[in-house]
DNA sequence: CGGTCGATGGCTGACGTCGAGCTAGACCCT
DNA sequence: AGGGTCTAGCTCGACGTCAGCCATCGACCG
């Protein structure tokens, strides 16, 4: 108590020297001399008061560095401000930048974002959104984990606004926001074709979180009447993963001349891969891989990729949390963001 | 269970069956025929009621699925069980591996994290340590924008535990954790200098986050007693920057041998840069970065660099952040983290 | 000149939780 | 048996805010 004088002097001059308690609406009422209801018609932009009594109140609020407490207005109006943003692998760059992009759009919102990461294991989600839930936060952003559906709409049932990264497999009752990876892959073999390669192989993995992945419908499609002989393997999303996926196309096909990675990292590993195996890229086998990662435009031969814009998702994501916050309970298509093709040196 | 078809309606026997309200203290305790005091007790294990009791009150909460209302809870403990990390700049690998880390660290704490980044920005910073101050969080992680010393004291003043992730100038309130550059640095000189190199140029930044940033007085004693000639250029801390950077070193030093840069971005451009000029790495010129960025590992050839361990900073950092929470205005030394020098093919 | 209306501002009761203080009964010990 | 101690449970505010309703006052209209 009485205390925080840790250092000397320091402005201080208003009135506001209590430093173990915030001011509040109250304080500011009885400064000014006017009733809370006031103060708190003035905060909220109600109208209801004179300009002079307005201006008035703005300057105690000044002095005595008042600001609303949020958790007594969330009590009441059963609006936090807050919004989480739940994602299930940290490591991945896509992640990051969308956690970069969606703060950001938040910010502009006027919501503060709670930030978690899963690590891909359906029980910490579970805890996440649990505790998420118990902040009342007013809606919630996440890349689940694989087979999460029914965790996701328990809470969709108790009202809370949620919005799914990807192509969550049966969700019928939470918006979904995905990239089109179908299209992406389309461009990427167009681009494989065009420069005349004909032995293409996949580098799939389990799925993606990002949308519908390679090895599944969609990538049959983009190969549809072209002559090209194609080959897929999965492997795990890493760089050994990747390496390991190239050495077994390989071996199931000595004439590769074209691999399409499920994402950047692996793609990384396949060109070494290939280098290690004496082949070189692009000229021997022309690799392509998914999401833009930094790392990809400084490795040697950089990297052509999908690139997938984290900042377009952030901002859909944030527009689709809005609206449902806005009005609950209306059904909503999921949003398809579109791709784009970066052709750098490996492909 | 026997719940989560798909559909509408589904079960819901359970009594929870409105949509729009969660149940609450007062609703377990009805159900259970018991004051609200009690199951509170429960919840809270505060003890002084029997076993019997304790079972059926925590039977009603799971079947009600209760879960306490944390906002509620907050204002009258005045224990939000939040906390904020406002970090500086989201494009730094080592600002994201450290909002990973320490999502996970306060986890383990029971705590759920705000995430917000100021992008360098005071105002912006401003704001959002406002925001989280309204929102009443418990404590704060922050890697400050330059020269916000007074922002930062300012809530101190209120009471807010607030620990700052670098060598925040004039802080003398609040509570510092930083890596030991000094020592990192002396590292990299000495290894430069054990491997044959004796002209070394620095290329260093306006400031580094994350404590004494070389061009500062702690790099000279590295290089005190050797006979070694040394140079000094600073640059912007990007690829480019770095590549600036060392076409400077050689206009000023045609001999050089060994370059340090104050991040592995500016390694990155300067390895390019040298290479374009001619120069084998690490044959001619020695190379070395700070922070092992992922990719460090990936780029050819691979980067030598000053390890700047992000799970390390994170759990210091929520360490340091309990502790001020649990003891407020306590005054703490600043708590220097180790580094590593990670040795591959650059230098 | 009385009535009505708009502009202001005050009072009061929630929101869901915790904490202090209190009441009965049960049990122990002497 | 009686006093003390413990247990299990209750009642009653309080936290800081919002929102419904009412009170006041001047102005305007008929």
């Amino acid at each position: 108590m009485a205390d925080v004088e840790l250092d000397p002097a320091g402005g201080m001059a208003a009135g506001s020297g209590r430093s173990g308690k915030a001011a509040t609406l109250h304080d500011v009422a009885r400064k000014v001399g006017v009733a809370p209801r006031t103060v708190s018609r003035v905060v909220n932009d109600e109208g209801g008061y004179s300009e002079t009594t307005r201006q008035r109140i703005l300057d105690a609020i000044e002095e005595l560095r008042y600001r609303p407490n949020l958790l007594a207005r969330g009590l009441i109006t059963r609006r936090s401000g807050t919004v989480g943003l739940v994602v299930n692998d940290l490591t991945d760059p896509l992640v990051l930048a969308l956690a970069a992009s969606a703060q950001d759009s938040f910010r502009e919102q006027g919501r503060s974002m709670f930030f978690a990461s899963s690590d891909d294991d359906a029980d910490r989600q579970g805890a996440i959104l649990q505790s998420l839930w118990s902040h009342a936060v007013d809606g919630m952003i996440v890349i689940p984990v694989r087979d999460s559906y029914r965790q996701l709409v328990d809470y969709v049932r108790r009202g809370v606004p949620i919005v799914v990264v990807g192509d969550l497999v049966g969700a019928q009752n939470v918006t979904r926001v995905m990239f089109d990876l179908d299209g992406g892959f389309r461009l990427a073999v167009g681009h494989l074709l065009d420069t005349g390669r004909r032995s293409i192989g996949v580098i799939g993995s389990a799925a993606s979180p990002y949308g519908r992945c390679p090895g599944q419908e969609g990538i049959g499609n983009a190969f549809f009447a072209s002559d090209a002989r194609t080959q897929l393997v999965r492997a795990e999303p890493t760089v050994s993963g990747g390496a390991a996926g190239l050495e077994q196309l390989l071996e199931l096909r000595p004439d590769l001349d074209g691999v399409l990675a499920c994402n950047d990292m692996v793609a990384i590993g396949a060109v070494a891969a290939a280098q290690a195996r004496g082949r070189r890229v692009p000229e021997d086998i022309a690799v392509i891989g998914c999401n833009d990662i930094d790392s990809g435009a400084v490795v040697t031969p950089s990297l052509t990729t999908i690139r997938l814009d984290a900042s377009l998702l952030a901002g859909a994501v944030a527009v689709a949390l809005q609206g449902l916050i806005d009005e609950p309970g209306v059904q909503r298509d999921p949003v398809v963001l579109p791709v784009e093709l970066v052709v750098r040196d490996s492909g």
